[in-house]
DNA sequence: TTTGATTTTCAGAAATTCTTGAAATTACCG
DNA sequence: CGGTAATTTCAAGAATTTCTGAAAATCAAA
């Protein structure tokens, strides 16, 4: 490996870090060096950097580029492909959260939901359906805030985000707004904004 | 594999799903079978259920109360181990939650601040530092906002996110109360509220 | 302390995943 | 068309992870 250290510490934590993130160690390392690179990279350049044979490296690229997490460029007068991690850190968090939810989630979902169409046989099955749909009403209202909350320009995610937990406060002002309007404060907000009142 | 063909699904489902979500395929099916049973199960009757050793379903048992997965009970009169998973769904989610970023994020987070405080003693390492300060400060507005979130009562968590996108909405109707009080709508909402406006 | 039930450990077997070099394929240029 | 540069595929070896049975450790009752 042929790396400035501070690169080299990310690259190999990136690498450390790519089995518990669904990755393999190679992986993490390509992406990590990508991620630092101040223009786009060949394959080439990537073996030399991290010392890995060239279909290792092209094994690699091919799995970042399924998810989504590298972008190919080319260059004038250069055949090589070339490839980039975007610029924008928020850019990378929606692809990783929408291709952890495709692969993780989104399966899952998929077999609760068949599952508790079914008819239960026995008084097991009964019990076991009735976990399977808590579980799945709860990845929905999960996965339905994700889909709401992924459509929110960056700028206002930021704001949100930074807002907290405070963002209990301002639903209390909106409950006294539209449910209440200019009523004194009533003992405390209303709590009746259940699931239900999400738009169908 | 003794099991009736519906809860026989969601194991083996779970099982496949077991290396996306960092766990091994044993241990996935481990945690399908003690989600669904009525009442804690001691070892031998999941090595029943699943048809695995004895061996290999005490090395899972102990991963999954690593994970704090599982819980550990005594039956009167039994001194046999049982498990149980926790009832509620979403007290589960917070587990997982707090077990994933503790294996998948604060690692990072430490090396990257690390990092973000040496000296770069080159042009490429000037440019990685930035790229490394830049994801550092995005992780910490991410960890910052759950660390707010996970402190809600699971009803105000559920408020919270059956309101999904439309929370912007009342942003707006914040923005004009404490930036532009009685003021007519600014061409947009205030877009100040930066980390920096986070409570300390 | 002994006994027997239960759980844990651990070394090696089995299975899976990773890595590589060589061969095949693709894409471009003249 | 060749010819060449670049990339991809693939089979097999290497490395890692998972799984097992046997042995060791633990624990409570007698």
């Amino acid at each position: 490996m042929n790396l400035p250290p501070m690169i080299q510490t990310f690259v190999l934590h990136f690498g450390e870090m790519g089995s518990r993130w669904g990755i393999s160690r190679t992986v993490g390392q390509i992406y990590a060096v990508l991620f630092v690179a101040p223009q786009p990279l060949n394959a080439d350049q990537i073996c030399e950097q991290l010392g890995f044979s060239r279909s290792n490296v092209s094994m690699g690229l091919k799995e970042l580029q399924a998810w989504n997490l590298v972008r190919l460029r080319h260059l004038p007068d250069d055949r090589r492909d070339y490839f980039e991690s975007p610029d924008d850190v928020w850019e990378i968090v929606r692809i990783l959260a929408e291709e952890r939810k495709k692969r993780e989630i989104d399966p899952t979902l998929t077999v609760l939901r068949e599952l508790s169409m079914q008819q239960p046989a026995s008084p097991e099955e009964i019990h076991a359906q009735s976990r399977m749909t808590e579980m799945a009403e709860m990845i929905e209202l999960l996965t339905g805030w994700y889909e709401d909350v992924k459509r929110l320009e960056t700028e206002r995610l930021a704001q949100l985000l930074s807002l907290g937990a405070r963002v209990q406060k301002i639903l209390e002002i909106k409950d006294r707004l539209t449910v209440f309007p200019g009523r004194p404060r009533p003992g405390s907000a209303n709590t009746n904004a259940a699931p239900s009142d999400r738009k169908a």
